[in-house]
DNA sequence: AAGTTGATCAACCGCCTGAGA
DNA sequence: TTCTCAGGCGGTTGATCAACT
């Protein structure tokens, strides 16, 4: 027994979103606010379920976002907060103006994860990989919540209060040992088929590579204030057929 | 040039929570 | 108190593309 779909599945559409399914949604928007986003495809015209409306708009065409790279300064108070509240996105974005809880979600599993672990830091529990009584002692890492089958919640670390509505409570930043600064182990760099390709690219930070950036939007003239820059909109155009017609093929 | 691999990120899925009836 | 529903969240997927052989 599952509940209801959200909606209508049969009728609505999935996948990428067009320009014009944009356009459509950030007027309405504009025009009556974020309302009951159940009732607002139907409203706004859109073949789309509100989650999907909700989500678009949150993610991608909200005009505070701020785009662009992760600043160091962000990627520390990042750390420094998952430490804190561990896989609370929408906690970590709350503290992160313009970020979203998916942008982070996604920056930390490709990015921030790799480089604590190049330092020899558990992204998991913030600790030296190599310490020995990792398990002791703890006195964060909200991350290790983990559920069971039926999706109730456990705690594997040993702090027994809650954290406070906004994760942060009082004190709390005090107990926080942060990252240890400098290599403490340096894990094996696993090797790829490709011998020193992945190698490379881990000891060289970041891959060099065009971020794809908000194609769409950027395919539609959205504003440039976000940092974005107009290079990203190469390809754009393609790849935006090119699912248009692999939707239109299922 | 062609094929393969891995990184990236938008979007979806399913569950949880809280409000209202 | 119980049930229903909408909103919200975190985890995961899959298409795309750059880097590489």
């Amino acid at each position: 027994m599952g509940r209801s779909p959200c909606c209508e599945k049969a009728h609505t559409n999935k996948g990428a979103w067009t320009k014009e399914e944009d356009d459509r949604l950030t007027a309405y928007i504009k025009a009556h606010g974020e309302g009951c986003w159940r009732s607002l495809p139907k409203a706004a015209g859109l073949l789309r379920c509100g989650k999907s409306c909700r989500l678009r708009w949150i993610n991608y065409l909200r005009p505070d976002l701020k785009r662009g790279n992760f600043s160091d300064e962000e990627d520390e108070l990042i750390i420094k907060l998952h430490s804190l509240l561990g896989n609370k996105w929408s906690l970590i974005a709350g503290r992160l103006p313009g970020r979203t809880d998916n942008e982070i979600k996604n920056y930390w599993n490709t990015h921030i994860r790799r480089k604590l672990t190049s330092r020899g830091i558990d992204p998991v529990t913030h600790r030296a990989i190599n310490s020995d009584h990792a398990a002791s002692n703890i006195t964060i890492s909200f991350e290790a919540a983990q559920r069971d089958d039926k999706g109730a919640v456990f705690r594997r670390d040993a702090e027994p209060t809650k954290p406070p509505p906004d994760g942060l409570g009082p004190g709390e930043a005090a107990q926080v040992p942060g990252p240890e600064p400098g290599p403490v182990h340096q894990p094996p760099v696993p090797r790829g088929p490709h011998g020193g390709h992945q190698a490379r690219r881990e000891e060289g930070g970041r891959r060099r590579r065009r971020r794809r950036g908000p194609l769409l939007q950027l395919q539609h003239g959205a504003p440039q204030e976000h940092g974005v820059q107009v290079q990203q909109l190469h390809g754009a155009p393609d790849r935006h057929a090119r699912l248009q017609k692999h939707r239109d093929e299922m």
